[in-house]
DNA sequence: GCGATCTACTAGAGCGCTCTAGGACCGGTA
DNA sequence: TACCGGTCCTAGAGCGCTCTAGTAGATCGC
């Protein structure tokens, strides 16, 4: 019976090798180990060389849990994202080398039907992150305030009015400005927004259409169908214009999954694309450019904007005394194949 | 001098309560209040209630490093993933539920550029996961079984022979077979078959077309393009296809992501899709379904691929003498808009 | 009125690290 | 010889939990 070792689980993997084996066998203290490991000076160059010898026989590997507990730092940046928005995968790929780069880990922790944002936030912080980078979080700016008093926090991709946090961000007003201005340029008068419902960004899409379409005069043609930043919106608005049956010559989506969602939704009429309807998304995510039509879109410098979100974190972690800071990336209009000059016939 | 205090990093905000202080607050010990917060019986209904409370107006939260140290088990399971492979976005989505409804905490790691395979796992063991899901590792098999052993593994989407792990993946043979079929049952005897390369699943798609080819007398006809489960590989492919002159009367691709190259390829050149060539993807990629031509293609049932691994890493953890298992879902031929009979004079 | 048996709780060791304080030994200097 | 400053190393406390062993007090049977 007091043999029954085998019916415990897991007890026959053996247990894992600590810093104490380590030392032992490679015949120096614990503290020693713990130098080399963390590269810090203090061991001769021969000591050093021993006690990775030892580790390495014995597989050894630091324990993230013990390290964490003991430091008053973690070095570990939390990162909340979407995992089927395609363009948190860009940011994230961004984040990862950048964080690396400053020595810091990063844990990545997914929303998603069942899972929203304060649960994959609670996670985050469970696991001692000592800042949070949030990928276009939705939450209203007093609770990112909150959680911003309470840890370093960055937010990526919308304002966040009031709340002490970092935002990075793309200058979405000049971008959604220049994508105006193209199409005006181009003949195009009735150019109509779908917006982005309360989606990070969508506002000051949003404002910023109204503000370009009247300073061109076009106040009166000024249009902006209530959508969202997914596929669905862009089909549910598709389908409205279609019914409608009085098309406009452009339409600005809220981004482009609501771009493609939209051209889908046309795809079965005679409206044709560019001829017909002039159609610009926003985002010009990764997947954008295998569209059988290329998408004329405003580029977010994803790289850019996961680099700056990472030294925002880092900054603030390692000088207590730097404010949050607000920071704009230059947006790019990207003109590929969906946008042309209005039909004959209906130029401004 | 002695009060610079806020010259040091963080210390501002101020150390976070621990479980001393809520134990402190509600008038008990430490270990009640540990009790309390895992749920474990021993304490009477209303010192838990007050212990909760006291928890509360501290904004206590417990940390999970101290008790991933303290406890034998973590009960943490690392999920390694390709940040840009739609399909892991899908199968992620289906972990965490699955993982929370049986007590379990999911840590995520992403490959991309600049970060391996071997990295991403690393991180997932130093942060104490017990068992590791790897979707779609391109590691081979030896290096596969090395880390099943120390670790309970888990594969999703490929085969590991030999190796000590737990594989959940689709009968991909049989979808294959299904889609041969079909093209076949439509007339078409010209099937060419874009491969993943050395992808997972690639391999046995590969061998699989080639069977189910045979079986239908065209052994003659067979032929393989090397690709990959890229898009960039679809559009090589197109390209190739293009170039030489010849277009066969249906596409298999390696998976949509590469058909939806091999489409994009095609879109300015005279092939019109279905009425010159049927495309067939694999995965049924939730972005598949936005396609102006709604793509054929064999569905993987990512949730339940995402359940059944997390059930076996699961399972094996709390028996250690559970072996680990091979399961195969059934996949399904999606017949959408991409795939009809062969142009008339080319049937079979 | 005594031990037995609950329930409700506490003490204290220990998880695998980090980090501060300090010790041993060296060559050089007074 | 005594002392210094430097390099290389060790001892030991403690991070915030979990968990085993145990205690205090109520309830109960006889």
């Amino acid at each position: 019976m007091r043999d029954a070792e085998g019916a415990e689980p897991d007890k026959s993997r053996g247990r894992r090798p600590t810093m104490e084996d380590v030392a032992a066998r490679a015949g120096v203290s614990r503290a020693l180990v713990s130098l080399v490991f963390r590269g810090k000076p203090g061991a001769s160059a021969a000591t050093r060389e021993r006690v990775l010898r030892a580790a390495d026989e014995l597989g050894y590997r630091p324990d993230n849990a013990a390290r964490l507990l003991a430091s008053d730092r973690s070095r570990t940046l939390g990162v909340m994202l979407t995992v089927h928005q395609p363009f948190h995968g860009d940011l994230v790929e961004g984040i990862y080398p950048e964080a690396e780069r400053l020595g810091y880990d990063v844990l990545l922790s997914a929303t998603g039907p069942g899972r929203d944002e304060r649960k994959a936030v609670e996670a985050l912080l469970g696991h001692r992150c000592e800042a949070l980078i949030l990928l276009g979080p939705s939450a209203p700016a007093e609770h990112l305030d909150e959680l911003g008093r309470r840890t370093v926090t960055v937010v990526i991709g919308r304002r966040a009015p009031g709340a002490h946090v970092d935002t990075v961000r793309t200058a979405d007003a000049k971008g959604i400005r220049q994508v105006v201005d193209y199409l005006v340029e181009l003949g195009h008068r009735d150019i109509v927004h779908i917006d982005g419902g309360r989606a990070p960004g969508a506002a000051e899409r949003r404002r910023a259409y109204r503000a370009a379409m009247r300073r061109h005069g076009l106040g009166d043609a000024l249009r902006i169908i209530p959508g969202d930043h997914t596929d669905e919106a862009g089909i549910a608005a598709g389908k409205t214009l279609l019914a409608e049956g009085r098309m406009p010559t452009a339409v600005l989506a809220g981004n482009d999954r609501c771009a493609m969602g939209l051209m889908h939704a046309l795809r079965s009429s005679n409206v044709e694309i560019p001829r017909d309807l002039s159609v610009v998304g926003y985002d010009d995510v990764h997947l954008a450019h295998l569209w059988p039509f290329d998408l004329t879109t405003v580029r977010q410098n994803a790289d850019g904007l996961a680099q700056h979100a990472v030294r925002c974190a880092v900054d603030r972690l390692e000088d207590g005394t730097v404010p949050p800071r607000e920071i704009l990336l230059e947006p790019k209009l990207v003109v590929r194949g969906t946008t042309g000059p209005p039909p004959d016939g209906r130029r401004g």
